[in-house]
DNA sequence: GCGACAG
DNA sequence: ATCTTGTCGC
């Protein structure tokens, strides 16, 4: 089974209902081989925003595929969130918007990296892994700060690490991808285990933020003007 | 009661 | 999400 059948409920209720089914299963682990397409994609809301916002905020996203250091797609989107910001629900505001700036890829990417968690969710199926599972893609989420895991920080040395757990169960790592800058959180997605998610976020970051992650990043503000 | 809490 | 300052890479 390659992909999983997710929809994109818009109440919470259903989404917790998909976060359940998302948990227990057991899609095929991927590993990484020699040559890949690397995807990230991110979403924002309007610019001044404070607070959870509200069902109906706007939402522009954006995905990157990068091809070693050359890029080779891009796209963004618009679209409208569907509830506000709830930590553990964050798929209800920006998951439609996500996936279809990922469809809209014109290069099929071998790996995406969202900025989300995967494991590291209250009940173990974040947005990194609902995204995967939705467009039949392997998915690492990367973050500034875990959701629910916790772990000491790291060295303060590029390529160090140190694990975020749940429970006991390891869910991600802190990285150092720049020594002197704040590491980033990186999580277990959907058929990418916590160490996988490492080796390829470190070859993916020139710079604090993994290039395709920062790409689609840009890209998404850059439509939001 | 308050803040914290992926974005 | 977004605010900030300084610093570095492009």
């Amino acid at each position: 089974m390659t992909s999983w059948p997710t929809q994109w409920p818009s109440t919470a209720a259903e989404l917790v209902a998909v976060q359940q089914d998302l948990a227990v299963a057991r899609p095929e682990p991927w590993h990484p081989g020699r040559h890949h397409v690397i995807g990230g994609c991110y979403a924002c809301g309007p610019h001044g925003l404070v607070g959870r916002g509200q069902a109906g905020d706007p939402v522009w996203a954006a995905a990157a595929a990068y091809s070693g250091e050359q890029c080779v797609s891009r796209a963004s989107v618009s679209g409208v969130a569907r509830g506000p910001y709830t930590p553990g629900l964050l798929a209800l505001r920006v998951g439609p918007s996500l996936a279809a700036a990922v469809t809209a890829l014109t290069v099929a990417v071998d790996v995406l990296i969202v900025d989300a968690t995967g494991r590291d969710h209250p009940r173990r199926a974040g947005l990194a892994m609902q995204l995967g599972a939705s467009v039949g893609v392997p998915t690492i989420g990367v973050t500034h700060r875990p959701l629910t895991a916790v772990g000491a920080p790291p060295a303060d040395q590029r390529g160090a690490t140190s694990p975020l757990t749940v429970n006991g169960a390891v869910v991600g790592y802190w990285l150092r991808t720049r020594t002197g800058t704040r590491p980033v959180a990186v999580h277990a997605g959907w058929r990418v285990d916590a160490e996988t998610a490492v080796q390829i976020v470190l070859g993916s970051a020139r710079w604090r933020t993994p290039t395709p992650l920062r790409e689609a990043r840009r890209l998404a503000r850059v439509r939001r003007r």
